[in-house]
RNA sequence: GCGAAAGUGGCGGAAUUGGCAGACGCGCUGGAUUUAGGAUCCAGUGGCUUAUAGCCGUGGGGGUUCGAGUCCCCCCUUUCGCACCA
């Protein structure tokens, strides 16, 4: 009595968790995921974001970016593809380590705690990773090639140390990249208002690759939006750098402008507050002024400083500079509107021409001159009301008036180079990237600091500098832990074998997941960073998927370091993802899922109640994979009918005994079979799962249909065909259809992602009668069946025949007539 | 302020060399089946009206065209990125 109810249930039901548990057991039985990493022909790397284990769980974030990915991929391994899809744990950083704090425990127990957690869950996805080449980047097997990497840098020119004001996040206690600062001038990661900080840090010179990293993204088939996120983010600027010379000083000073053709409308200059040449040029008169000043700039915080729309103020310094061309004295002013770190921290102010300086020079009575006209219009200085910034013709310039502005760049920078006072230069608004740390879960800097021989790199030999891991006292507080641990600090210099000590400091995490598409294929060697058989064989990366939030730091520094690797000679590519996809963000209830708004949706209970893959599909059926959607718990029992729909269908069909040699399928369902393999094949190669997935649920439907009388000659090989179109988007349900189908007598351990991807037939797609839209003035009067090669004659004629169509044209003359075959008749009368 | 993307039923969303707007799904309505249904199957479902038909309809307003969700111009709204970059 039991087992007829089971089987009962099991008729209508689709059981979930034991079909997928199942085929989880066979599949890592007989290691369905493992890559042949020797096999290169019809190679195919896809590298999803590897996830960074702050806390215990995968959120659906990550849901929506592995699964939908590893559906791609396995559809690619149907293509033939040789697939490999690893996967690994981004475990170092403040993520991990702010969480560590919180719980009082060494972020090396709770990392390992999160990372066995995460593991779990990764294993319900179903996903085709390739566990035997798992990496963990808090690992000193894998952070020993970190530091490698930094000495090869370090090696190359390309890793320095320098005393920079930073940015310093309070709470963090440590200082941050550029790139990790948000546009409010906060900590990328908690949120804090940062300061800044005069600090020695270490930094790698990205700044030497710009036009390398501009230039290469031409190459790639990435979103624009992040080509154009990055190109704004280096923001190159084709200028001129001007030398004036400072009244009582030997050196002159630079300025960089890209508006050489105003040189003759430069009134004053202004020098940025942190310019350290301001100590030395203010006058004892103006000392007291410019100390206070500076001190007030030094007060306000980055979001005062930089908002556009402040009054901009500064004073005057008591120094003079000497104008190249008219020798004329110019005051030198300091003012917060010019920032240190953009061009040389000096601006040359032409209020004319500037709305900035033209604000600057109304507010203290700095003089104007006018140096570029407009056409047909003459500016008066005392009337202007905002500067003239566009182009115009040159005035009040020397030899150069009557030239038109843009040529006067040109010239004007031309004849400063004959002078040996200026030269056409380029500006970035990229800076270095600030790799140090003052934190203690990190990869160390191996340098040793010996007051003998200076900054010594660790031997390669002698790697990894070890973490200690039984540190009790890791929590931040300014400086970093490991410079109180005196058993980590103090070395014996590698040269002179004196006493020497440490870099206390450990590097940004992005450095980590900078390179570690390259470990991922050998983590296993412990004597190279990388196997480069291997990566000559696999890489670039074929299809990287990953969120848009990492559109300029992880990307941008990933780039960075193939490219200096690649001069380095130790790789052959020099852009490592050759095709990138963002999904999109998936919100909840019309808002951002969050703790706060209370409407967080927990994977965990989706997969338990629906399974795994009926979580993805529906992950996939929310709207377009790069928008993102809104997730609706009564929305995914549309994706649990149409599994328990398929389900039935190959229970009550699955072991007909009609015969498939004569095939006899309907005109439509052949349709529908081969327009539904065309599309899918096609949205998939776009990621468009869920248009995919609803040509998959007309097929559903049409089959429903077609079967209510029982089965039919040919009906086997259609559930085959279909079987192995739905297998990518639910590997388990996928592979058990399959097997239904296939029988008794194949293996279990033959698995349907080994199979051919399904090819259409054209033939089947060409219609031999078609619904022809009759339009009377454009609108739609009615739909008449016509051979698919009717012409417009006979269109027009079986058009004229109907009811609905007729009396519009009675008696009435046809002014025009449009056709487009198999579309439409247009009638103009 | 600058740059990019988007705006379509009650809801999620389809539809682009300009050619049947609303595929597919949720929800809803009706029917069948059932002891029962939060199961299943079938049908219907943009709005309005004088309803076997007609009119209106893709953020708003203009335009091009036989024909516009799609192309052009102006405006509004939302999201994202950058923001004194000299």
């Amino acid at each position: 009595m039991l087992i007829v109810l089971t089987e009962v249930f099991m008729s209508t039901e689709y059981p979930h968790t034991e079909i997928e548990s199942k085929w989880k057991r066979i599949w890592k039985e007989s290691g369905a995921h493992h890559t042949d990493l020797s096999s290169t022909d019809r190679k195919f790397y896809g590298l999803v974001m590897f996830s960074y284990p702050s806390a215990h769980k995968l959120h659906i974030g990550h849901w929506y970016n592995f699964a939908p990915a590893d559906s791609y991929f396995r559809w690619k391994r149907m293509q033939g593809y040789n697939v490999f899809e690893p996967m690994g744990y981004d475990a170092f950083g403040l993520p991990a380590e702010n969480y560590a704090v919180a719980q009082g425990v060494n972020p090396t127990i709770t990392t390992a705690q999160s990372v066995a957690g995460i593991r779990e869950q990764l294993e319900q996805i179903g996903a085709m990773y390739d566990w035997d080449r798992e990496v963990n980047t808090s690992s000193p097997q894998y952070y020993k090639w970190t530091q490698w990497l930094f000495l090869t840098l370090h090696k190359m020119g390309l890793a320095y140390q320098k005393q920079a004001p930073v940015n310093w996040c309070p709470s963090c206690q440590t200082v941050l990249a550029n790139e990790q600062v948000t546009a409010e001038g906060q900590c990328e990661r908690c949120g804090t208002m940062l300061t800044k900080r005069d600090l020695k840090q270490w930094f790698f010179r990205i700044t030497k690759y710009a036009d390398k990293l501009l230039e290469g993204l031409k190459r790639l088939d990435w979103p624009r939006k992040t080509k154009i996120m990055q190109e704004n983010w280096i923001g190159r600027s084709e200028g001129t750098t001007i030398s004036f010379s400072i009244e009582g000083q030997d050196d002159p000073i630079d300025v960089f402008t890209t508006r050489a053709d105003t040189l003759y409308g430069v009134t004053y200059l202004v020098f940025a507050p942190e310019h350290p040449l301001i100590q030395e040029i203010t006058t004892e008169e103006q000392r007291a002024e410019v100390d206070a000043y500076i001190e007030t700039v030094n007060k306000a915080t980055e979001i005062e400083r930089t908002a556009t729309d402040r009054v901009k103020t500064g004073v005057f310094t008591g120094a003079y500079v000497i104008h190249p061309f008219t020798n004329e004295r110019l005051q030198i002013w300091v003012a917060d509107y010019v920032l240190l770190g953009y061009g040389t921290g000096v601006v040359m102010a032409v209020p004319a021409h500037d709305q900035r300086d033209f604000e600057f020079a109304r507010k203290y009575e700095l003089p104007l001159q006018i140096v570029i006209q407009p056409e047909g219009e003459i500016l008066d200085p005392n009337m202007m009301a905002e500067a003239y910034e566009t182009a115009g013709t040159m005035v009040n310039s020397g030899e150069f008036g009557g030239m038109p502005s843009e040529e006067g760049k040109n010239a004007v920078t031309q004849r400063l180079e004959e002078s040996g006072k200026g030269c056409s230069s380029v500006n970035y608004r990229l800076r270095d990237w600030l790799i140090s740390r003052q934190r203690y879960w990190g990869t160390p800097i191996p340098i040793i600091h010996c007051p003998k021989c200076g900054k010594v790199p660790v031997p390669e030999d002698q790697l990894p500098v070890l973490l200690p891991e039984n540190v009790k006292e890791f929590a931040p507080k300014g400086k970093s832990p490991l410079a109180a641990l005196p058993q980590f600090m103090e070395v014996k210099c590698p040269h002179c074998e004196g006493a020497a000590k440490r870099d206390p400091d450990t590097m940004d995490t992005f450095v980590c997941s900078s390179w570690y598409f390259l470990r991922y294929l050998s983590p296993e060697r412990d004597d190279i960073a990388f196997d480069s058989d291997r990566v000559k064989a696999w890489l670039p990366v074929d299809q990287y998927i990953g969120g848009a939030e990492h559109s300029v730091m992880h990307l941008l520094y990933a780039r960075f370091i193939a490219k200096a690797l690649h001069d380095a000679n130790l790789i052959h590519f020099d852009e490592p993802f050759t095709r990138l996809r963002h999904q999109g963000i998936i919100t909840h209830k019309g808002e951002k899922m969050s703790k706060s708004s209370g409407n967080v949706v927990n994977p965990d209970n989706f997969v338990n109640e629906y399974g795994s893959d009926v979580f993805r599909m529906y992950m996939m059926f929310m709207g377009d994979y790069e928008q993102g959607g809104d997730w609706s718990d009564e929305g995914i029992v549309g994706i649990h009918r149409f599994v328990n729909r398929l389900w039935r269908l190959y229970q009550d069909h699955a072991i007909d005994s009609v015969s498939d040699e004569s095939p006899e399928l309907s005109e439509k369902l052949n349709y529908t079979l081969n327009y539904t393999i065309q599309q899918v094949t096609k949205n998939l190669e776009d990621l468009q799962f869920n248009t995919a997935i609803s040509r998959m649920m007309e097929l559903l439907n049409t089959l429903y249909e077609e079967t209510t009388d029982g089965p039919f000659p040919g009906l086997t090989s259609v559930l085959d065909v279909f079987a192995r179109v739905v297998a990518p988007f639910a590997p388990h349900l996928g592979e058990e259809l399959w097997h239904m189908i296939q029988g008794e007598a194949c293996p279990e351990t033959t698995s349907v992602f080994d199979q051919p991807w399904p090819d259409f037939n054209p033939e089947a797609l060409v219609k031999e009668t078609i619904t022809l839209v009759v339009q009377i003035n454009g609108k739609l009067r009615d739909r008449i069946e016509v051979p698919a090669d009717v012409d417009q004659d006979a269109a027009l004629a079986k058009a004229k025949a109907s009811e609905k169509v007729a009396p519009y044209i009675e008696g009435r003359e046809i002014r025009k007539m449009v056709f487009v075959p198999k579309r439409l008749l247009n009638i103009v009368i």
